[in-house]
DNA sequence: GGACGGCTACTCGGATATCGCTTGTCCGAGTAAATGCGG
DNA sequence: CCGCATTTACTCGGACAAGCGATATCCGAGTAGCCGTCC
């Protein structure tokens, strides 16, 4: 998996503690807040705003901010936007190429039994993945540390 | 996810019904079977032979079989062999690079959210392939064609 | 005819090129604020 | 002093290279069967 989904999830996290805030987030800002490089960051953030996480305003006070409510996106959205739609174990259907079609009995009539287990198993991690919202993850990380919103805003504040 | 691993599942299944011959199979027979390039495909097989999911035989009647009962090989077996014990997302913990980590006050003391929840989802992932064995792929396969395991034991027999 | 030694053919195993995708960077389009000028 | 046109600085957005892992291939080590020869 990319390193941009960390990043973008980060990004999407720290976007949450800053929703309050009217004032859009530049990506250089957010760059600089976890040391990435710009406009590789950038590039990921567009992503997201394809997607409709992220709403960008561009020109002088610009920046992205979270289109929707943080218990309205969930970490699929942000993962899929990123990585894109396809699921990451794609059946080829080798069976279908080769004897081994005609042994099968077909060509490629039957499903892949192989591609059904795999993609229920993927079914899962999406449907575990769908079900925790940007929303669960700030609730779990003001439990850690109550003041991370507060600093962070304060930080991004700053000059 | 890379290709090798659906080839390396096809090919498991395809050992599960030669299982009962005694003699091992070749990768030059099993690339033939489904139409791969031979020198590839065995580079895999001989992952899975490191794994001790497969065995292998060298010399003039060698190749590889099965190293146990094919209730005993799970679908992760063959996953994690393939493809490397590393998860597929690994939080490089970005939040202790620049001012983010001070933010969060320590250097990286606190696990982050994100990868606890990346990794729970992930977990599922890996659950439900551990449950599946290929024992239960080689029933399920059966129940769409009964005739698979001669079929495909006939094939290999052939020349 | 049987047994033994050497030979050959075939297989795994790892070292070696090639390709595509992720990573990383750059510059242009566009916008809002700031600025200077005129009334 | 107030309003407006212009300039300017800053932002997103997409087009353009570089690095690395997956893909694909080849040759060497080793073994089992085969063949010829000798007893």
């Amino acid at each position: 998996m990319s390193h941009g989904v960390e990043w973008a999830l980060h990004c999407c996290l720290d976007l949450v503690w800053l929703a309050e805030e009217d004032r859009p987030v530049p990506t250089a800002r957010l760059a600089e807040f976890h040391d990435l490089a710009p406009a590789y960051l950038n590039k990921h953030l567009q992503a997201l705003a394809r997607a409709g996480i992220l709403g960008s305003t561009p020109g002088k006070r610009g920046g992205f901010r979270l289109a929707r409510r943080p218990d309205k996106i969930s970490l699929l959205d942000v993962v899929t936007a990123v990585e894109g739609p396809d699921p990451a174990f794609r059946c080829l259907n080798i069976r279908n190429q080769g004897p081994g079609d005609a042994v099968m009995g077909g060509s490629g009539r039957r499903a892949c039994v192989i591609s059904h287990s795999m993609r229920r198993a993927e079914l899962t991690w999406r449907r575990e993945l769908a079900g925790t919202t940007l929303a669960d993850l700030a609730e779990e990380a003001q439990q850690h540390a109550a003041d991370v919103a507060a600093r962070t805003r304060r930080w991004f504040a700053d000059a």
